[in-house]
DNA sequence: TTTGATTTTCAGATTATTTTGAAATCTCAT
DNA sequence: ATGAGATTTCAAAATAATCTGAAAATCAAA
């Protein structure tokens, strides 16, 4: 029978699987590089990392800058910063001089990490900020003039808000917790609002192609 | 007694009091701006809408132009996409020919709308990527090599987990929510894990100076 | 319909972030 | 201790995101 060369399952040469392999990875590699732009960090540190998780494989400098088509700085760096995310560790390879890099395996602990990262970065400067202003902002009792008791009302709106985010945070990303699995699952099953169906506003309209400010 | 020109509380002039506001709203502005690019907006968009949440007040192209010192060009793209993340409404003033704008005032609202559209540009794109590589890999099912059934158990992990996440975050964000408030006020209390303080993993041994770096 | 005020658009300028690459530093097997 | 191999550093180059400003389009009142 002829050799079978594009869909179907089962008579793939080793080669041809093994290229499918790669291109999968990459793929994978491709997307979670595309999120890290998103997430606020280098889509090379993105990308090392995915590398890294996909493969499961522990992997020296010169094979990640291969295999990304990256410098060597660059690499030196994100796994610097991936390391203090404690997202991959150093390994060591018996009669090998260089440092082997691999990724955590399960993937709640690298969830975690993200979210864990995002909230050190984003919320808690916020958190800060809000005190600072409300400290600072004329403390006039109940003689304040409305616009000052409306700035304080804001702003200890937001600060509880953001506060409320930060406890919930804080239990889903300790460094003890199953938390953010176990929360999920709980909350996914709770009946939290009166949500029938699923209806987020008008997904179908694809009107916009992008909600950001103007993607020229 | 001389005029009191700091810290009193109760002998500031009007004026004073009028600028201590405008500083601290200015400062606000600065902090939801600088989060603005953490979040994936621009510097501008954020400001805008800090500017008319903080003060409450309808505002018009010019004086928000004035106010942030940006410009008209960038003002309309601003409030465009504000308008569509439904985070502000346009308002007509009797007698006035210009387009004013006003923030929604409920901070959940606002939250909750920063959250939705995370999810919409972060989460969704990685979900439908995931489909597609996990299709396009090879199915080999019993008989693929370790590689191969790796590869799938990865990508499953990492859909379910992000699906897991949808899921609570459409709870969170649906449009007739108070999901987010009421949720998230649940899960404070409920006991998720056993989180006492705050203990960085330490996994670090003696050995290293510091490995302490700059952020990526 | 005309008019002039108001808003939108977008090419180019500006600003911020990321990446490179080679020199400097480190480190470990000998 | 030595030095070949490995990693880190960081100024400069490349890339990406944001902002401006003026021309074009829109709109509401007369």
């Amino acid at each position: 029978m002829a050799r079978n060369t594009s869909t179907s399952k089962s008579s793939l040469s080793k080669a041809q699987v093994k290229a499918q392999l790669i291109d999968s990875q990459d793929r994978f590699i491709a997307s979670w590089g595309r999120m890290g732009s998103v997430w606020g960090i280098s889509r090379t540190m993105a990308e090392v990392h995915a590398l890294l998780y996909i493969t499961g494989t522990p992997m020296c400098t010169d094979e990640i800058m291969d295999r990304l088509g990256v410098s060597r700085g660059n690499v030196s760096m994100s796994v610097r910063s991936l390391l203090e995310w404690a997202v991959i560790e150093k390994v060591r390879l018996t009669g090998d001089r260089k440092e082997y890099y691999q990724a955590e395996q399960d993937v709640w602990s690298m969830l975690r990490a993200i979210a864990r990262e995002r909230i050190k970065r984003e919320v808690d400067p916020l958190l800060n900020a809000l005190d600072d202003i409300g400290e600072l902002a004329p403390q006039l009792g109940t003689h304040a003039p409305e616009d000052i008791k409306a700035l304080h009302k804001r702003l200890d709106e937001v600060r509880d808000g953001f506060e409320l985010i930060t406890t919930l945070a804080h239990k889903f990303t300790g460094p003890r917790g199953a938390g953010l699995q176990t929360a999920a699952k709980l909350l996914a099953k709770a009946p939290v609002g009166r949500s029938k169906k699923h209806s987020p506003q008008s997904k179908r309209k694809a009107t916009h192609k992008s909600t950001r400010g103007g993607t020229p």
